[in-house]
Formats: C-alpha cells, structure tokens, sequence
DNA sequence: CTGTTAGCGCTTTCAT
DNA sequence: ATGAAAGCGCTAACAG
C-alpha cells in the first residue's frame, strides 16, 4: 500500500542505504545513483517516514515554540519571527527541513506543562518558550525540571521574553526589559504633571505583569507617590491581558478615585479598552485622562489618539530566539541577554488639566 | 543513557506489552500491576517515546494546523479555537493527547506545500487548512494532489474559512459567505448615499481577496455603478493585509478621484491604516469619508470612530474545524457548511457630505 | 489479564 | 561509492 523506502530502492536498483544516504544529502554518492534514486522517488510519489527517520537516527526536526496566546499579536510577531528564522537556517541542503510549529497555552500551567512533555515525547530538536512566564512555586519547579530533562535530552532551549531560569546559564534566554520600560513611561507621566495615576495590570501571577508593575511603583516611589500598601492596591488593578479588563478597570479607577488624570496599562490592548470606557464616560484622552499602553502592537499608532507606548523589538527578539534555537547563533555572554525596551510618547499623554 | 519502555518493565516485573498497555489506557490491566506500572514511570522519570509508538502503531498524535500570517488575529483567533477544540476532544483517557501544533506559511505558496509535506512526513492525524487559499492554478493543484495524497495515507483534512477543493467532497470545508458579506457592506454604503466609493483589495491571487471583491462589485452593478473596466481599475487596488496597505491606498484612491466619498477595505487591518490616512490628510471619517472593514476583529470596536465592518465568527468556525479535524463532529451534508457573515454598522460609515 | 514474538521503516556501522 | 545487517523503542496480534 504505503511505498517504502526500499520500494525506491528496489526499482532503483540500489540498496536501502543509498536511498536514505542520498535524501538525507549527508555522504557522498555517485551523481548517476543519486539521479536514478531521485528519479525513482518522483516516479513512487515516495515521501520519508519521518517517525522512522527520528526513531533509527534518534533525532527530530520538530522545533517548538509555546506561546500563551496565540490570537495576540504580541506572541503572534515572535513566534512568526522564530519561525522564519527557523525555517531559514535549515533550508540549506536536502533533509534539512524543520518542522517548526507554535503550541497554544492559552496561558494555562497545565497545558504547558502538557505540551513541554508532548515536546519531549518528540524527542524536538528544539523548544522556545515565549512571553511571561507564570510565577506559582510549584509550576516553576515543574518547568525547570522539564526542561532540564529536555536539555540533558539533547533539545535547546530557548526562552524569548521570558526571565532567565534561576541557576540555569544553559538555557539561553533573551529577556526583555520589562522593569525599566515600566519605569520610564510613568516618568514621563510625572514628568508631565500627573499625581494621580491609576494602573491595570495584567494577570497577577506572570513575570511580564510584576515587572511591569515594579518598574511603575519604582518610578512613583521615586516621586515620593509611593503611598501606603493600601492605596497602591487601591490604584492598581489586575485582569487578563485583553480590551474587555481595560474596559472595565478604567470603570472601577475612575470610580475609586474620581481625580484620576492618568491610567497606565500593562500592554496596549488594555490601553485601548480603556480609551474606550473614558470615551464612554463622556471624557476624553489626554485633555481629561491620559493614557499609556506598553508593546507598541502596530495598531498603537493608529488608534486616536496615537498610543503613548513602550516598544518592544518583538520581531527582532522573535528571529534571534529562532536562530538561538537552530544554533545558527552563538548565545549571549552567560546566557542570558537583556532586551532593550523603548518609550514612544504619543497623543494619548498630555499634561493634567482639572475636570469640571 | 535514556530509559526505555522495557527499563519500566524490569522494574515493575511485567512485560513491556503490559507497560504499553496502561500507558496507552486502551486494554484491560489489573488495578495493582496498573500501580505498579505508573510506580516504576515516576520512579524512573520515563516519558514515551512518540517517534517508537508512531512507527509502530502507524499513527501519530500530531495535528497540523496551517494559517497564512500567525501575527494576523484573523488567523491566531481561528488557530487557537482549533487548537483548544482538539485538545478539548483528546483529553480523555490516557495517551489521548494530541500535540496540536500551528504552522505559519506566511501566505508563501512554497512553504504552504513544504509544511504538508512535513506533516506528511510525519503522518499527521490530521491537518487543518486556514483561511483564504492562493489562486495559481499550478499551486492549487499541487496542494490538491497533496491533500489527496494525505488523505489516502490516512490523516483527515479540513478547510477553514477556505472554499471547498473543487471536485473533493471527501475532504470537509467550512467556507465563509465572503462574498455576501461584502455585497451587504457596500449595500449599505449605496444605501446611505454613496456613489464613489473607492475600494483596497488584498493580495491578488486569494480566494478571500477574490469574493470579497466580487461581492463589492455585486453591489456595485447592482446600483447600476459598475463603470466599464477602466473605471473599476482605477477604483480598486492591491496590497497585503496590512496597515501599511492600508494607509497608501487610502492616500493613491484619494489621489485618483479626489471627490470619493467612501473607501471599503477588504479587511479591518487595511481599513484602519485607511482611516489614518485620511486623518493625516485633515479629513474625517466619516463627516469627510466613510470607511468600512471586514473580520471585526476584537479591535474595532474600540477604533475611533468604531468600524462598521462585516463580523465572521472566527472562533466558532475554529473550533468546529478543530473538531471535524479529531472526528468528534460530523462533517456537514456534502462536506460543505458555508459561514454567514453579519454587518455591523458602527460609526466609520455615514451619509456622504460634499468636501468644502 | 499478561507474556511472547514479530515487525513498523529507517539509519548506520562495518565490510567490500 | 555501495551493500549487508543490526537495531532504534514501541505496539499488536496471538497465545496462554
């Protein structure tokens, strides 16, 4: 039924392993062999087995890469970056073929943990891990542990806007630098006269949202706007990273402190669904509350106003995490590199003006 | 070095046929040697190897899901429901996992049949094909002829938001109403007023580009505004789903007939670099212009003014893919089910006015 | 319910 | 440069 290698051998008149040297394009061979194998492959329609492959060579040309949402643009620009790296580097010589494929999270420790183990169960070449990571103890230890046995497996690792894992200078990471980005965009809200500033952060138990959210409290400190832990729970508030939490924060600061002139979010989508619920409140951005996002997602630039952002080199970072993961580049100095984050200051900030 | 199935076996004194058995879950085993299995796993951290169970079993547990741009929503909203229906459907007994994975062709004819050929490679269980396909008459009957190849090995195949392979029921499709869709959204454009309206298509060579167009100009002939060849030429033009696309063609329509009234994009994506655009040039939208988009995506809603757009419930038809791909839904009579699509008129789109 | 026995289709020494 | 043969780690009849 199925045609098999030595179904190509056979009509070639050579033996299994010829076949396989010439697909495979790693040893020397005859150019008249090699055409009558190919010509028999063409003539079969004949396509490798590629479990059979990875199970006699005990390697794989699976590369995966986890990202925790996959309909936001923000993984959806690394992963396809990675990809393209990916794929680019192996395209050299025959069989060299990457399968480099994105797995969905959803954000959900579980299924990360399940697609890590699925990975495994692969035996992937490579695995890339994108984005925050989640910060409950017993999660950690479960993935450091994964990917340790990944590792010693013989799978790189590679972590893309994710910290370092503690301890480990084997996994190579590129982490983006979160804290400081946070910290200078609500510079530049104090720097323009804002006081009262509220913040909608992400889910509560990702690295992304806390060193946003440190970078932000840093900068208040700084001003002497620290407060108590009271009132800094009471300007900030946590939600999942989409429009609908940007909505209805913006309700709730506004409701909890009605002298608000400035909202902080911890990604732009946010932003944007709290542009969206000040407009519907009658106000407006900036003249009665500005507004700033962090990613600087390419739809920043057209919402109106323009999105105040931090930008972040999402497809830079993405192409060098493929690479990383190819090894087509040599990893950081200590394995770990530090992401340079960039403030674009847009329309949505001006300095505060009293509400009627 | 790595742990086998049979190191399982010799540490829970059983055969490896036993091992394979609880770890597959599909075969009666006592409750206490089932223990002693799992006992002997955890000890000795064994995970399968999948590339071994595939070979052997001849089947796989990886899915292929295929989307043209991963840092397009439109795709990321519809992969992730497909990916979540099928995990959703594997999560039953054990070794039920299916490793659903998405793939990024970049809308590049090449590497949509070099993904194919890895999942076939791989004997895929199955392989969801997403959004609008190319329209070279050489590519289409290449991905054709390697469907039918998957096929035949076994893997099912499903199309998403793709019309139907002529001549291949066997193969299920979920098909957009592109084409109604967009006849609605320039009736109601022709309804408030408008007689010049521009129109941004995406690339040539798509289905999707294609219907939507296709719809567009219904309606256009329909008001008796067909124009002659030229007349349409000169009203439409080609570019990438992007915003980029977007803003340039805004700016050449208004070049062209500097009276238009309307601009329709054949995507939210494009229609909102259109509406940027126009605001660069101090028009507004739509005192000035109207402007209207396709998809709805969850953005634009909270554009500036909202977008009147033609809403496809993406993660609906996702997930249904998703579940036709792992054969827990049956396939719609005839292998076809076309997708209705929903105007949803917002605030882009008004009554013309004449320019001053 | 459990063990025995053949392979699954390919790669890879080791010869020649 | 090519062939022969020995597995890679697992599953699936078939017995018992």
């Amino acid at each position: 039924m199925t045609v098999t290698l030595a179904d190509v051998a056979a009509r070639a008149r050579v033996s299994p392993a010829t076949v396989s040297r010439v697909l495979n394009g790693n040893y020397p061979v005859a150019a008249a062999t090699r055409e009558r194998v190919l010509k028999a492959v063409d003539e079969l329609d004949y396509v490798l087995n590629a479990t059979a492959s990875s199970l006699a060579a005990a390697t794989s040309d699976l590369v995966g890469i986890l990202v925790n949402d996959i309909a936001d643009p923000f993984f959806g620009i690394m992963a396809g970056a990675a990809q393209g790296a990916i794929c680019e580097s192996a395209s050299g010589r025959a069989g060299g073929e990457k399968l480099a494929v994105v797995c969905n999270t959803g954000g959900s420790a579980e299924r990360e943990l399940t697609y890590l183990t699925l990975l495994q169960r692969q035996r992937a070449a490579a695995v890339v891990l994108t984005g925050g990571a989640l910060e409950d103890p017993g999660h950690i230890a479960a993935v450091a542990a994964k990917l340790a046995r990944l590792a010693e497996a013989g799978s790189r690792i590679v972590l893309c806007g994710r910290p370092a894992l503690p301890g480990d200078a084997s996994v190579a990471a590129l982490a983006f630098d979160n804290r400081s980005g946070a910290r200078r965009l609500t510079e530049h809200l104090l720097a323009l006269g804002h006081r009262r500033i509220g913040y909608i952060a992400g889910p509560a138990d990702r690295t992304t949202t806390r060193h946003r959210l440190e970078g932000h409290r840093e900068a208040m400190a700084a001003a002497g706007l620290a407060g108590d832990a009271e009132g800094q729970e009471r300007a900030t508030l946590h939600g999942p990273y989409d429009r609908r939490c940007g909505y209805d924060a913006a309700l709730e600061l506004l409701r909890r402190d009605p002298e608000l002139t400035a909202i902080v979010a911890a990604n732009d989508t946010i932003a944007l669904g709290a542009c969206a619920a000040l407009r519907d409140q009658g106000l407006r951005v900036p003249d009665d509350v500005s507004v700033a996002g962090f990613d600087d997602l390419p739809f920043s630039v057209d919402a109106v106003p323009g999105l105040t952002t931090v930008r972040l080199p999402l497809y830079e970072a993405g192409a060098r995490a493929g690479r990383l993961a190819m090894g087509t580049e040599e990893p950081p100095p200590g394995g770990v590199a530090t992401i340079a984050a960039e403030l674009m200051v847009r329309g949505s900030t001006a300095g505060p003006r009293a509400r009627p």
